[in-house]
DNA sequence: AAAAATAAGTGTTATTTCGACACTAAAAAT
DNA sequence: ATTTTTAGTGTCGAAATAACACTTATTTTT
């Protein structure tokens, strides 16, 4: 780490002579209502950018780490509490903030999206965008955005990330719809279950979901086992990958 | 960003109550020596941690960005410029520096280790470790090299970024024993070329390589606009992938 | 009660990709 | 000339992939 010290340090304990700056973390947070992937933003509530809408964030403080500091700050905001969030990317320019030199790091999240609705609609004045539909964001939020667009397609082609985003027994159309959501695609219904059931990801449960359909669709549910185990290898959910954009 | 501010801040032109902190940069470099995949590390001079080995870094200053304080700190350390270098994570800790906290990006370069080998001993007190001998590091930085090793053959093993560590023209007897080292596996001769050449990634030469062997090993480059091109598909150099370490 | 509409569920086959495997060629050293 | 060393190449069986269409269960309509 800092190597430019002053013989000086030696007693010191500080790094006394270094600048200072201002740390924050901003959090994309994905959900799947059934149809569309759609982030959650809020609206400004005062200056800068006031009324605008923007992702949601705040300043790492003095005794937190930036992990405690992004997830304090969704729970804070949404009330959302132990879903999947990663750290995606620090972006650092000098001039992204125009009141003061921020770095932020920005983490994405992965929740579903029903346990959450109301909650968020009512207390945090949040709103879930279709991602198609994003409106123009403050500072570089843009840039964030489409970052980590880029990274949860690049993850769910090679990992089941995506059934963060499913309540906990999904059915399979349910599933594809999803994938197809995400990668803008439409892929064969019966290579996909194939694909999917493959994984032995998958345990196949005996109710079936009425609402969906009129014959009804079995509910599934994820071997948290084998998702644990297979987390990390490379697996296809996306028939020719290369061919898509990432 | 920042959510959670006064409404004073209307007129204010900082954010005046929130902490700033000691940012950092920390860069993990790989180089490839012909026959192990190496990292370079600098002995410090100075307290803390003095004589103990840590990787180059330095804080950042209050007008650049991240990316460039991490090629400030890789040109200042080592003359090294114009290679490749990618932001790794940000690593938060509170308590991952010792004597006040630090927040560190660390980012990862690739560079040609024959181009820089003997400007670095001479001039900046750096040295070379072979990724299986690493010694003890400073702070947190042995899990800035872990993360790192995982990144690299996370990476590598769909995307072309191995070519960074070889000069511009390298023989496939020499590709081979790169992946090889950094997989830390063997991959038989004939499927590896059939592979790489049919990746459409690399132009023959007409010149052969007669330091290697007897025979003699015909030089390839890189076809640049396919580098480029493919670089963000999936491609496919290491048999097994899933089975390996990433 | 019969017919129509809707979405779920499932199998086969041709093509492509993958991985295992062994010999010949070129040059230098003895 | 013989030996040594490393480069370079092809086949074939197995596995994975992608293209493709019909039947089933249930509700809605008539």
């Amino acid at each position: 780490m800092p190597l430019t010290l002053s013989k000086s340090l030696l007693k010191m304990h500080k790094y006394s002579k270094q600048t200072r700056h201002l740390l924050a973390v901003d959090c994309i947070i994905f959900g799947f209502d059934g149809e569309t992937l759609k982030i959650l933003l809020i609206k400004r509530g005062f200056e800068p950018e006031k009324g605008n809408w923007s992702l949601m964030g705040g300043f790492v403080e003095q005794n937190e780490s930036l992990d405690q500091a992004s997830n304090r700050i969704l729970k804070q905001l949404t009330g959302i509490d132990g879903v999947y969030l990663e750290q995606l990317h620090t972006f650092g320019d000098t001039n992204r903030d125009p009141i003061e030199r921020t770095v932020s790091t920005a983490y994405f999240a992965l929740i579903d999206i029903h346990q959450y609705e109301t909650q968020l609609s009512n207390d945090y004045h949040a709103e879930w965008f279709p991602l198609k539909q994003v409106p123009k964001l403050i500072f570089d939020h843009q840039e964030m955005v489409e970052a980590a667009k880029r990274r949860i397609r690049y993850k769910a082609a090679l990992h089941p990330i995506l059934f963060e985003l499913l309540p906990a027994r999904f059915t399979i159309p349910q599933l594809q719809i999803l994938y197809e959501s995400v990668f803008n695609t439409t892929i064969d219904k019966r290579n996909f279950s194939k694909r999917v059931l493959a994984t032995g990801l998958l345990i196949k449960l005996a109710e079936k979901d009425k609402a969906g359909s009129k014959r009804g669709a079995y509910y599934y549910q994820l071997n948290m086992q084998n998702y644990y185990a297979k987390f990390q290898a490379f697996l296809n959910f996306i028939p020719n990958p290369d061919t898509l954009i990432l």
